[in-house]
DNA sequence: CCTTCTCTATAGTCATCACTACAGGGAAAT
DNA sequence: ATTTCCCTGTAGTGATGACTATAGAGAAGG
């Protein structure tokens, strides 16, 4: 994903923690082993953040078990390797925001197609403000092109295309098509471009810390918008233009 | 930079095999040093691939020795450490491009605003297929966030910035103002907004290579016409818009 | 011919890497 | 009380990391 899911994939179980963790064993109402659960999170939050600084080179062993207080043994206990290690930690940390994030605005119900535009730019750029760490090491992890790929990579990979086909299907149930017919092949444009769009956004912000983010949001908006009327207007010619329904409501 | 450098710095004095490496002493007219320089050369280029598809951890000497078939001696004698190969590698990589790129479409004298966005963009995107291991090298380097900041980072952010200046300088020219005073605010703006978006776009088609470039520039440039239209009509008000005067001319 | 200067070849240095062997500790189950 | 099972503590493993000491090789200058 880009910083946000958009639309909304269901919540599954959420505890008060976050997510549960994908246990080695089903275990049902065992008490005992709420020490252990709570080291695999430590280790899976310092590994996270680790890589999230240096990449996955970057992310030693040694470092982890520091940050962690937790020997090397405990963590190959939890996990088999350091590559599936960071896989986890990526799934971890972004199913944990997924389940546990606030701050969503209300989507517009009945609004312009402009009001839509704005909305979904802003919702990407929440995502972006509470997730940077998540944003950060994936795009390290993307750029890479090594031999044999890390496990965490197609992690990253998997959860970006999750992300923009919701951002797709909301772009569908958003878009009007006086036609009847629903502009599929437009809403994927326009997912991809806006979750591309977000990235470099991301990626200057992380270059120029100073990026006065708000301004250029507006001329992003007016850009965006520009180009949803001229998918729109390919199909139909009729000004104004309001959305087609009611958008779903976000998770 | 971002892929491009579309306004010109001066060539400077490029040699058939590229700029001349920044030596370790003043050399006149020696010729023995021929092969000093071409093992030079190797190092650099070994160490930007390798650095290139792993990151600056990733990239190990071992690995540079073996690539640039050169022992690890003669690389410590021409270079401090690690830390300095890497950015010499990456400047040596962009100023040898600068220098020998091809391909430049020429500008278009006398064109509509709208032939103008459309030029830069495209500008932009040569630069990204020319340039793509800079590119993802950089941006790697920008993610990162480690205590003490690797050299080649503050180098990429360095050359970045040169970039932006050139091309806000460009869109200085390049925008039409019926006042008579230059739109140096909105010139920041679009250069700023058009690196971001095309390192947006290089992201993308890094993690997706069936990506189709083609079709979704047709619609940045819709996007970004909009943004020029929108900052040049706060200013004034008469389309049809022409640019102000004939865009410098490119290196 | 001898020296000088640039660069290379060989063979290391020590630190850190990912990872493991193995002996428990401690709570639950019996 | 004993066994069982999950997890930790200690202390390593061999491999590889960045980097170096040192002895030349080879060309040019004197």
């Amino acid at each position: 994903m880009s910083i946000v899911t958009l639309a909304g994939a269901p919540n599954t179980t959420a505890t008060r923690e976050g997510l549960p963790l994908a246990g080695k064993s089903d275990r049902k109402s065992d008490r005992r082993h709420q020490q252990g659960l709570e080291s695999q999170q430590r280790i899976l939050e310092a590994a996270f953040e680790i890589a999230a600084e240096r990449g996955y080179d970057g992310m030693t062993l040694s470092q982890v078990t520091k940050r962690a207080g937790i020997p090397p043994s405990s963590v190959y206990w939890h996990f088999e390797n350091k590559d599936e290690l960071l896989a986890e930690a990526l799934e971890y940390n972004y199913r944990n925001w997924r389940a546990l994030r606030t701050g969503w605005i209300e989507a517009p119900t009945g609004g312009t197609l402009d009001d839509q535009v704005e909305f979904a730019l802003r919702q990407l750029a929440i995502g972006l403000e509470q997730q940077p760490e998540f944003q950060r090491l994936g795009l390290m992890l993307a750029l890479e092109r090594r031999v044999v790929e890390v496990s965490a990579r197609a992690r990253f990979k998997a959860i970006r295309d999750e992300t923009r086909e919701q951002l797709a299907s909301w772009w569908v149930q958003t878009l009007p098509s006086s036609n009847g017919e629903p502009l599929t092949g437009p809403a994927q444009d326009l997912a991809e471009i806006m979750i591309a769009v977000s990235d470099g956004f991301f990626v200057a912000t992380q270059i120029d810390e100073r990026l006065n983010i708000d301004h250029l949001m507006e001329l992003l908006i007016i850009a965006m918008r520009a180009i949803v009327h001229h998918l729109v207007d390919r199909n139909d010619e009729a000004p104004p233009r309001r959305a087609r329904r009611r958008p779903v409501t976000l998770p």
